[in-house]
DNA sequence: TCAACAGTTTAGAACTATTATAATGTAGAA
DNA sequence: TTCTACATTATAATAGTTCTAAACTGTTGA
């Protein structure tokens, strides 16, 4: 609520102009202690619990793009028909419950480290994701 | 080409009628030495190449969608524009080139056996997948 | 053999997540 | 305060996918 100096800082710091509109999508994602996943859709309604001032659908999605590309939100790869975004940024892996539609954490220890012994001719690295599918047992 | 009486026996077998769409989607599907990914554009492309029967958007989306349920085809866990499918279902993860928006298979012999120590109760585990994004170096 | 029926195909409309547009507003620098 | 680049906004456009409902066809069994 209160500290938001805190967020003006980090937009700044990162060449985003600290807007209203930032900020307040800042406290919604960012102010929790646990971290949490989420669609456009579920950030447009937490934003219109948590303001009267409306935010519009193209500045929500511009944020969490922009906020994705300066490694604030990671984007989970799942087939659906929409996106899903994690305010978690460490490395871990999900769960994906396919009846409920809803990710959950794979806490890293309870991974083994994924080995992967090939790698392709002038191509990096850049992530290493585990997807467990779940369903109703 | 002429050996469809395979693909009117597997069709049927599994209570799909053997129409000339779903035998002519099977010949580019599954008459092919090596298995591949496809996005549903691809394979539209594929069929105008193969046939002059044109066969209509909403078959194959139909036809993919009923391959897959019956365990003919894959949908590959990415986040595009459009979904992925492949031919190859046997246990296996994937490259995803982010530069080419290719995918590419990962020989299971070259992964380590992915270990998840945990569950969620209730739940049963469907799929475990893993995907390596990698981009130019 | 063939009528009947359930399953299938089809063109096109509808749907929906996402992106583009372009006018208006604003943060920050000078 | 003034200026400008950046940001927000309403709205239109886009594009992948699904829906609709009419026409068609594979299969069954009389
Ligand atoms: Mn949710
Ligand atoms: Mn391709
Ligand atoms: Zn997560
Ligand atoms: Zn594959």
């Amino acid at each position: 609520m209160l500290n938001n100096s805190h967020y003006i800082d980090k937009l700044r710091s990162s060449g985003l102009r600290p807007t209203k509109q930032r900020i307040k999508i800042c406290e919604i994602l960012f102010n929790t202690e646990k971290t949490f996943h989420f669609t456009i859709n579920d950030l447009v309604k937490k934003i219109s619990k948590a303001t009267n001032d409306k935010i519009s659908l193209a500045t929500v999605y511009n944020t969490v793009h922009a906020f994705k590309k300066k490694g604030y939100l990671k984007e989970i790869p799942i087939n659906s028909d929409q996106s899903y975004f994690d305010t978690n940024t460490s490395h871990h892996h999900h769960f994906y419950d396919e009846n409920q539609k809803d990710l959950i954490d794979i806490d890293d220890a309870d991974v083994e480290p994924v080995k992967v012994n090939t790698r392709i001719p002038g191509k990096k690295i850049k992530s290493v994701e585990v997807l467990v599918k779940v369903e109703d047992a």
